[in-house]
DNA sequence: TACAATTTTCACAAATTACTGAAAATTCAG
DNA sequence: CTGAATTTTCAGTAATTTGTGAAAATTGTA
């Protein structure tokens, strides 16, 4: 499979990408030759595509699947394994969101949790434990959200993202109608 | 400096997450020792509360300041630069927020809409604009919200934190005024 | 069940990234 | 200005991460 110029532009740049994103350049220019490709793609044609080795694809695909981010699909009378993003742009972001808050923020949580239900040596550990409350508390709070996000359909994310700006007015409104 | 027990696993615990989060184990380290001491500190107490080289900690405050994570302030009779981070745990994670949207999106962004610009040169290609389109959107969206994250009050943005679930009844309350 | 097609694993090699000590540059009190 | 204190830079090295080919494991069909 050979790709387009304007295809590979946008892979080596999610290649670049990639390891920014917490995953890694092979990766991010794998799933970006999947997501900007209609049709489903078994390893040979990712592996030419991008020249890597086969065993390299087998290993990214691992890890794809792993973040949720590809489905695998079988074509009738082949043997091979083919892979596709989900069409929805949306899908992909609040798979993207949950998979990273779980390898980002969870562990972090469970640490600070932890840290809280030390006794304070001292005058300095109770600083610390203060701090510590703080970003639990931070954490939770935006855990709760991407909670949240993975109820929404993608049509309301779209329309609460859309809000942008508007986002200050709504709260101003809501705090009148509580206080009613 | 020595740290007690508590700070110790803690700041290993960052030291692990650094890589997840863009930065390195050494500037999470570096960071969450920052973060969790009340006092200012200085270059040689950071390098030696974390047993590394004078050096590394240079090239690591270095980038923390890239990053406006921390504060330079002079301590009256000391010629040492001493650093703290925000006592706001909510200017911190604004600052990540966009500081963060900068490396991770903003580069995409740009090369996102330099292939909106190209002709494209079959099909695939327009298939392949087609998702960079969504994409793009969607992530004009998200910048959209950050620059709205940072003119809000760490009150405000907690309020909003805080509604979690909320937020999907406030959303069907706007769509309701809207329609009347 | 047998076996060819396909995928996965893994030890090693290659590439990248992070760390150090020494030296250079900068800062500021006297 | 001078020079000691402090910070920064940088070339070399160490550590980590990523990529490969060969071999093992799995899959599915004839």
């Amino acid at each position: 499979m050979k790709l387009t110029p304007m295809m590979q532009s946008l892979v080596l740049h999610f290649g670049e990408m990639g390891s920014r994103w917490g995953l890694n350049r092979t990766l991010g220019q794998m799933y970006a030759v999947i997501v900007l490709t209609e049709a489903p793609l078994n390893a040979d044609q990712i592996s030419e595509a991008l020249q890597i080795s086969r065993s390299n694809v087998s290993m990214g695909l691992k890890e794809l699947k792993s973040w949720n981010l590809i489905k695998l699909q079988h074509i009738p009378g082949d043997r091979k394994e083919y892979f596709s993003a989900p069409s929805d742009i949306w899908e992909i972001a609040r798979t993207l969101v949950v998979e990273r808050r779980k390898r980002e923020l969870d562990p972090t949580l469970s640490t600070l949790r932890d840290a809280l239900m030390e006794q304070p040596s001292n005058a300095s550990d109770e600083y610390t434990q203060m701090r510590v409350q703080q970003m639990h508390d931070l954490m939770e709070m935006v855990t709760l959200w991407t909670n949240e996000m993975q109820g929404m359909s993608s049509e309301k994310l779209s329309a609460l993202l859309k809000l942008g700006e508007g986002i200050s007015k709504i709260l101003d409104v809501k705090d009148k109608l509580l206080s009613r």
